[in-house]
DNA sequence: TGGGGTTAT
DNA sequence: ATAACCC
């Protein structure tokens, strides 16, 4: 890595080879072969030479909190620190703290069986995300103040790319220090590092960063949490879980062959969900060595080329999905689940109750949500879950009532909340709920521009659609005979 | 199994 | 509107 001296230019100008790489590069552990689009050496641009970075590999972050619901909770009420935790959703303890770990109770695990295995267990209820998500976006927000690519998966779970913020720092680093860099946390594998190896180097400053983050975390919002640290999604992903409770691991290329290997199924690889593994298993593939030397073409035709080609370079440790800045939610939502819910009375007070939540979220929002769904699931002895769903747009007069505060949109909205209800249940004949959820979806950014009656027809969209910069025209929701 | 989320078809 | 995936 060269120093840059040589044109004697400003040097925040060109930067287009960072972004060239920044959404390059799948780099997973096929046998060394490098990724044919690039080329290596010096590039010309404009009149400048450009040192091309030797390769396209990224550095990817993937930060995991500890426990998260449990450690909210432990902040809340301190008390709670040192004795066995579990966060209740109805009769289940979704998660719980590491003392209570220790005594044998899991994740998911019954309320009936937790207590069992551990009397002393203290249970807090969670039912309420509310506290949750807002310290989830505190800590995404931290992230972001490092690089603006963060992608949020879940609650409890982000990605970051690095690979910008590591090229940054290179050329700071004078050269006798380059030969003293150092690793944060583990390194996978025990590997040795080799100093001469560019990646190698990269992927040293990604953990020093990684530990900055986990720093931050903890010093500004009191969370602990693990870090993985390597060239894709997959792989950050997986290696962030290996050493666990706060802790952080960065993985060297050499042993991306060892970790994939380590997965004992192909159910623990990210991407792989319970139907894809159950036609897996089908098909006799039960390893990651299966899934890899499974002929592509049968699983294309088993599986549709899309997911027999993602999951089969998933396989290989591939993947060269981008780190996608996740911004304000798309969607907001909330739901209640019952043994029971049999009459349209009882019905209507959980929606309303439901969406008075709602409201109160999409208030603090300030975008206006433009569509509502319902969504119910009905009783059946074993049916996998299925739910039905109806939606439609929101009225814009209603929409112009949201976010004042006050609850002027609560009965429009659920009244037509109630037609989709009946739209889906024959409220005549007998039924069986046991959920209920109402989410707001569609969201637009407020309309601050002033507007003629002609704009009424024919607006600019702006939508925040992410269609980069592309000015769709639509038409808007508002029905002509509303002039 | 809870109470959320996302994208693809 | 559903189905898959993620936590």
């Amino acid at each position: 890595v060269e120093p840059e001296e040589e044109g004697g230019r400003d040097e925040e100008e060109d930067e287009s080879w960072v972004m060239a790489l920044a959404d390059a590069g799948a780099t997973g552990c096929s046998q060394g072969a490098p990724e044919p689009e690039e080329p290596g050496g010096l590039t010309g641009f404009h009149d400048q030479v450009v040192p091309t970075p030797s390769s396209s590999s990224r550095v990817i972050v993937h930060l995991d909190l500890d426990c998260f619901y449990a450690q909210v909770e432990m902040i809340s009420n301190p008390e709670l620190k040192d004795k066995p935790l579990g966060v209740q959703q109805k009769y289940l303890v979704v998660t719980c703290n590491y003392e209570a770990r220790k005594l044998g109770v899991k994740k998911l695990m019954n309320v009936r069986d937790a207590k069992e295995k551990c009397p002393q267990l203290v249970l807090v209820n969670g039912e309420d995300l509310t506290r949750y998500r807002e310290m989830s976006y505190k800590v995404t927000e931290l992230l972001e103040e490092f690089s603006p690519v963060v992608e949020r998966l879940g609650f409890d779970e982000n990605f970051v790319d690095l690979t910008e913020v590591v090229e940054k720092r290179l050329p700071q680093l004078q050269s006798d220090e380059l030969s003293s860099v150092t690793v944060s946390g583990h390194v996978y594998n025990n590997q040795s590092i080799n100093l001469q190896d560019i990646l190698h180097i990269r992927l040293l400053v990604g953990s020093q960063i990684a530990a900055e983050m986990r720093e931050a975390m903890y010093n500004q919002l009191g969370l602990t949490g693990c870090a993985g640290v390597a060239s894709n999604k997959l792989l950050a992903k997986l290696v962030s879980g290996v050493f666990k409770p706060n802790q952080q691991t960065v993985l060297l290329p050499e042993s991306c062959k060892d970790l994939i290997h380590s997965l004992n199924h192909i159910k623990e690889m990210p991407g792989i969900g319970y139907k894809t593994a159950k036609r897996l298993e089908a098909l006799g593939i039960n390893s990651v060595h299966d899934l890899q030397t499974f002929s592509s073409k049968i699983l294309e035709k088993e599986l549709g080329i899309s997911v027999a080609q993602r999951i089969q370079k998933l396989s290989f440790g591939e993947d060269n999905s981008p780190v996608t800045p996740s911004g304000p939610p798309q969607s907001f939502s909330e739901e209640d689940s019952f043994k029971k819910c049999s009459t349209e009375v009882e019905a209507k007070k959980k929606i309303e109750e439901l969406l008075g939540s709602l409201l109160n979220r999409v208030c603090q929002d300030g975008r206006k949500p433009h569509t509502i769904r319902l969504v119910i699931r009905r009783y059946s002895s074993e049916k996998h879950c299925s739910r039905e769903t109806r939606q439609c747009p929101i009225p814009s007069h209603v929409i112009q009532k949201l976010g004042t505060g006050n609850y002027d949109a609560m009965t429009p909205i659920l009244d037509i909340l109630m037609k989709l209800f009946r739209n889906m249940v024959n409220v005549k004949m007998p039924f069986h709920l046991t959920l209920l959820s109402v989410c707001f979806c569609n969201l637009k950014a407020i309309n601050t521009t002033k507007r003629g009656p002609i704009d009424n027809y024919l607006t600019p969209s702006l939508s925040t659609t992410s269609h980069s910069g592309k000015r769709s025209f639509k038409m808007k929701d508002t029905h002509m005979e509303d002039f």
